[in-house]
DNA sequence: TCATGAAATGAGTGATTACTCACTTATTAT
DNA sequence: ATAATAAGTGAGTAATCACTCATTTCATGA
């Protein structure tokens, strides 16, 4: 990770939630405890990384870390609930901007959208795994990753698939909830396949196949002997 | 979990993976240590589980536990690399069987599909969830997962779309590879999306919202005013 | 230059970890 | 009934765990 990056990032969590306020300067040993600590956390998981394995990676003593976020598990909170925000936000944005200022076809948005998230969660990726995995062991991370990102995301999608409704863009005889659910499953499906089955899920280049992937999510993949029947 | 089907994977571990061929017989102690294993390591991860609360909750000394399994790790790919199988084999046979022999159209069979494959996902989640997360954390689960899991499932989802291609069941105008990735990555959506966003990305009855999935695959989600250009 | 407070640390703490071993109990074959 | 083998265990082990504390180092403003 980019060193304007964190500087960047850890001055925003400082606003943003309030910690340390007035100190808000984080030293060059803080900056290598994040770094450090994403890296294990994100190889070994929250249970397997040890504050000593993360302490001797960034060149710090052990107590150091205990200094500054006083708990392994409020070491771990401090990396995920900023990161939370920081996923969700480019998340949510962006892609409302970039297709209300353009005019092109969904076919041509599609795969733009999808190649734009895919860069982010490859750039953010050890971020996210340790989200998606303390996720289903953590509560607070739990809730906010339900409540914070899940919900704004989907519902910021169904807003969107609503207003192409009444252009005509999109079906109106599916329901909204129902379109955003498929525009999110095909794109994380693509993700995902891509990283589990390199070469078989995905096996073109890169921008063919996310064209074939908005082309059956635009127009579906029946043949002529199968009826539209609803 | 049921006793009997307890008895019954365990039996077949030990014939499919020749341990203990001569002393196939599980003991009572035995099933209570897989059983809590299965629990605690769902419920706290790998590394959070302790050898000695799994023996507490099984009701046996700790000793016991290595006597059967050696180490901690040896009693996880015990309980995992056969759940692999027991998840894929059902996985790749049963629609198999049940769509070849059915001659329903592609609307009626994938909605059955789907939600066969949501009750098994809900009847195994425990054991998936322990899969899916040792995966990112031990290589020998991950392989087993990529080649003895995705890449079948994957390949004989790909075959059976190549049959329907040819007989105009489904568009050949996409790559097998693209449709085969387009029907799972919407089953997967719907089982993840039901359980990360309850109520808001699946809100009606199951069965309705299954019918509206497969038409969102089967015919796409485009508006009329969105031409079809591939 | 020096006082002040934060940053950083070395050397611990008791608790818990995965695992071992000598031993006892239960099962089975003859 | 008895010998042989497997199942099961109580009491340990050294290592590692998250975390504490008294003390030192460092940065900053007056």
């Amino acid at each position: 990770m980019e060193d304007k990056e964190w500087k960047e990032w850890v001055h925003w969590v400082a606003e943003e939630y309030g910690l340390d306020l007035s100190k808000e300067r984080v030293t060059e040993k803080q900056r290598r405890i994040l770094e450090a600590a994403i890296h294990i956390f994100a190889e070994k998981g929250f249970e397997g990384a040890s504050t000593s394995s993360i302490a001797k990676e960034a060149g710090v003593a052990e107590a150091t870390i205990f200094k500054h976020y006083k708990t392994k598990k409020g070491l771990l909170l401090y990396l995920v609930i900023p990161a939370l925000s920081r996923v969700v936000v480019p998340y949510i944005l962006k892609p409302v901007v970039k297709i209300l200022e353009k005019e092109q076809s969904l076919s041509e948005i599609i795969p733009e959208l999808y190649a734009d998230r895919l860069q982010l969660v490859e750039n953010n990726w050890r971020k996210i795994q340790i989200i998606l995995v303390e996720s289903l062991y953590q509560p607070e991370i739990r809730e906010a990753v339900q409540n914070h990102v899940a919900t704004k995301i989907f519902g910021e999608v169904v807003e969107r698939v609503e207003e192409w409704q009444k252009e005509g863009r999109i079906r109106n005889d599916l329901p909204a909830h129902v379109v955003a659910r498929s525009i999110i499953s095909m794109g994380f499906g693509f993700i995902v396949t891509k990283n589990i089955l390199p070469g078989k899920a995905v096996q073109q280049g890169q921008s063919e196949e996310l064209s074939w992937t908005a082309e059956a999510l635009l127009h579906g993949i029946a043949g002529s002997l199968e009826q539209k029947n609803n």
